[in-house]
DNA sequence: TTCATTTTGTTGAACGTGTATTCAATTTGA
DNA sequence: TCAAATTGAATACACGTTCAACAAAATGAA
């Protein structure tokens, strides 16, 4: 064991090429065979640190899902500690890093599909859905009367998911920029409405 | 030839007993002596009638997509001509009928995810898609200034996405009512705030 | 009506392709 | 020299397609 980051490097490089190709060949045509000659290793190699073609799928998708939680707190960190900037980067944040490419974009939604049929990850699934959704809520308990709160933030959810589904397939010529604005405005309308009285 | 008619019944058939099928197992286990079995046939009809797998998938997705137009169409029927009510019936459509049950929306995502990769199921899905927004702009553009109207039929059109996808999600117990009630909430909210001035 | 003939509709076993997995052999590095 | 890491050909399985054979229905002649 000369070097104890073997195993982690080799992960890593096996997932890395499992979203390269997911990308170009869609989840139907991302065959170990590819995957492998991607990551410039063998077939056998999967099987030895995933356990298999479904190991290896599920690890991709925990370091999506960890890289969109990354994305948030970095985000988060540089903004001004106001309910409405925060709400603004988790906006940005959805949109960011990762999220940007069109070709993300189409992942997102192979693993979602993909989700449909797999205890596992849709369990994934649900935790990074609920952590956006109590986020939402927590900031914009701040700014709008209690029984508001969940509609907005689920609103505010929705359009996310909604925008990123038009990402997908709008076919290489996304507009991440316009979706965030759409999204900004949305929440800007919102906390008026719910503030009209003042 | 005493029916005329058998070659649409068999047709019919085969495409609900696909429905039902990846309903049950998804996009990638509805398989050819899946479909078959649910619909009583045998394996070999598929290609006599479809010439073939994606024949059969691309005859479901029309058939979903009509469903979808006619529900449309006959909600419209009944409705006061006013811009606010068409929008209002724009939606419900989209949330009635076959939309209304979870298993409804696992295929319409196990659909979009398919059309990634086809170019055919993506030729339809664009046509369902803009036929939605210039529905959605015909109606706006009587409530707001002209710049205000695709932004604001973008976001309407995002957040249904968004809200199908989430009853996609939420595996079974999913309230159209609740989604259709926040869509229209919405709408009137943009509407009130770019006539804020008169 | 009855039976033969043709046309139409249907079957499902056989076939070929593609893929995930396995594991004995090989390489690598300390 | 040994143990860990890696290979990739061999294996087994699942699936879509094909097509020769079969069944049903329609036609037409007696």
């Amino acid at each position: 064991m000369a070097r104890p980051g073997v195993e982690l490097i080799r992960r890593q490089q096996l997932i890395d090429a499992t979203l390269k190709i997911i990308e170009e060949y869609g989840f139907q045509g991302a065959t170990i065979g590819k995957i492998a000659g991607a990551s410039g290793l063998s077939v056998g190699i999967v099987s030895h640190y995933f356990g298999g073609k479904q190991g290896l799928l599920e690890a991709t998708m925990r370091y999506l899902l960890s890289c969109l939680q990354q994305d948030v707190s970095t985000l988060m960190a540089g903004r001004p500690n106001t309910p409405r900037e925060r709400l603004m980067a988790i906006v940005d944040a959805n949109f960011s890093g990762v999220q940007t490419h069109a070709q993300s974009a189409k992942t997102w939604l192979a693993f979602w599909t993909q989700a449909m049929h797999s205890p596992d990850l849709m369990r994934l699934q649900r935790i990074n859905e609920r952590r956006l959704l109590s986020n939402l809520m927590s900031y914009l308990r701040q700014l709008m009367p209690a029984d508001q709160v969940r509609p907005t933030a689920q609103t505010i959810a929705a359009m996310i998911d909604g925008f990123w589904l038009r990402a997908a397939m709008s076919e290489g010529r996304i507009e991440p920029g316009q979706a965030v604005a759409l999204c900004k405005t949305y929440i800007d309308q919102a906390i008026q409405a719910n503030n009209g009285a003042s």
